[in-house]
DNA sequence: CCATTACTAGACCATCGATCCGGTCCGCGT
DNA sequence: ACGCGGACCGGATCGATGGTCTAGTAATGG
């Protein structure tokens, strides 16, 4: 028996594109994280098998690469209304905002920021800052490392329910009485966002 | 022939003790970086099988908490001749050189830092601030953040010659002129110690 | 009609983290 | 003197992973 029924229809799943790959990436990783990001199960949410996917990407690595670029994407460019300031803050706090809503990406920024979404921001944030009288590379870098490090820091202290290490902490009062007393919660938004102001009045000093 | 010079003298080879084993891992990783970090290499320099490992150890993962701190191990804590300003400078001057110390150790900061070394700085970072005046907590992380941020963006960055994505960047100065102007390398050193001079100022301001 | 290109898949490889099972050695109590 | 249990060790092995080899198929353009 052949017929046309049998016979399955073409395109009856779509191409497989570098986008729906990236596409379905991210969607993995915010589900299971990093370590659940495998190629052949990103392969099977695709519908095919995990070779297919070394045709469009070289190596896992590129499918990460890609993944994070996806995240830059989602950073607004501040409109030009505002001073470099209020534009640096702006920027600085989407950039923020994007790698805390995929927790994953916080923890594979150690890698070159190369892809166009990212180069798009950093170029926007250079020209912003030299256009302010500053130093480009030396304010962008104090700005978006600071940036790069409170991310980090806030996913890997929520990632574990702060109970247990507070109760840690509590057994250990002897050793470390502040630590105990504080805790290691904390608001972080209200911190990232007074350091950040310190970081702009500093600069702010500088460029008058 | 079985007599007491063929058979093998005990303790010919000292014991497999956790400290050697820190000890060997953060050689290994200091010589092939986080990838070479296999338990097989590392029972293998240890001169023993890979199984051995894991009656010391829980898991890879255990290595590397304990590795990581060790690399805290290496940062001096303050002398208490110092303001606090300085006693902080000092402090974070010496955990960033610590971790540059050892470039592995900057991509692995995603974990809790939890461990005896780790903790006892963190206590004397929370002591010294909050002893100015200041909100120990929101203090504390606002430096160590910016800390390692900083770290991790110049590793990731140095990992790779800069003349590559130096290249990469030419090549494209038509989109990103400002980035393909200034290059990505600069004097990180200064960088660094600007902006924490930022945040210490803040604070200042906030302690008065 | 054919050759090339885009794309897909199954079998397979080396390696990894981790475990099973079976040891060996030493100190301690009896 | 003995042997017994716990500390310590290792070969073989398991399941999973990233990646490659080989062998295709469907469509497209000449």
């Amino acid at each position: 028996m052949d017929n046309v029924w049998v016979r399955p229809r073409k395109d009856a799943k779509p191409r497989l594109t570098l986008d729906r790959i990236v596409t379905e990436a991210v969607a993995l990783l915010d589900e299971e994280g990093v370590a659940g990001l495998t190629m052949r199960r990103l392969a099977e949410r695709l519908d095919t098998g995990s070779t297919t996917l070394y045709w469009h990407v070289r190596t896992k690595e590129d499918v990460l690469d890609l993944a994070l670029d996806a995240v830059f994407g989602e950073v607004p460019l501040p409109g030009g209304h505002h001073d470099w300031q209020a534009a640096a803050r702006d920027l600085m706090d989407g950039w923020r905002a994007a790698l805390l809503r995929h927790p994953w990406s916080a923890t594979i920024l150690d890698r070159p920021l190369m892809g166009p979404n990212a180069l798009e921001r950093t170029e926007f944030l250079y020209r912003t800052l030299s256009g302010a009288g500053l130093d480009g590379p030396q304010a962008a870098y104090s700005l978006s490392n600071y940036v790069m490090g409170s991310v980090i820091m806030q996913v890997t202290w929520q990632r574990r329910d702060r109970l247990d290490t507070d109760a840690f902490l509590r057994e250990r009062a002897a050793s470390y009485p502040a630590l105990a007393e504080h805790g290691l919660g904390h608001d972080w938004d209200a911190t990232f966002a007074t350091g950040l102001g310190y970081l702009l009045r500093g600069m702010t000093h500088d460029a008058g």
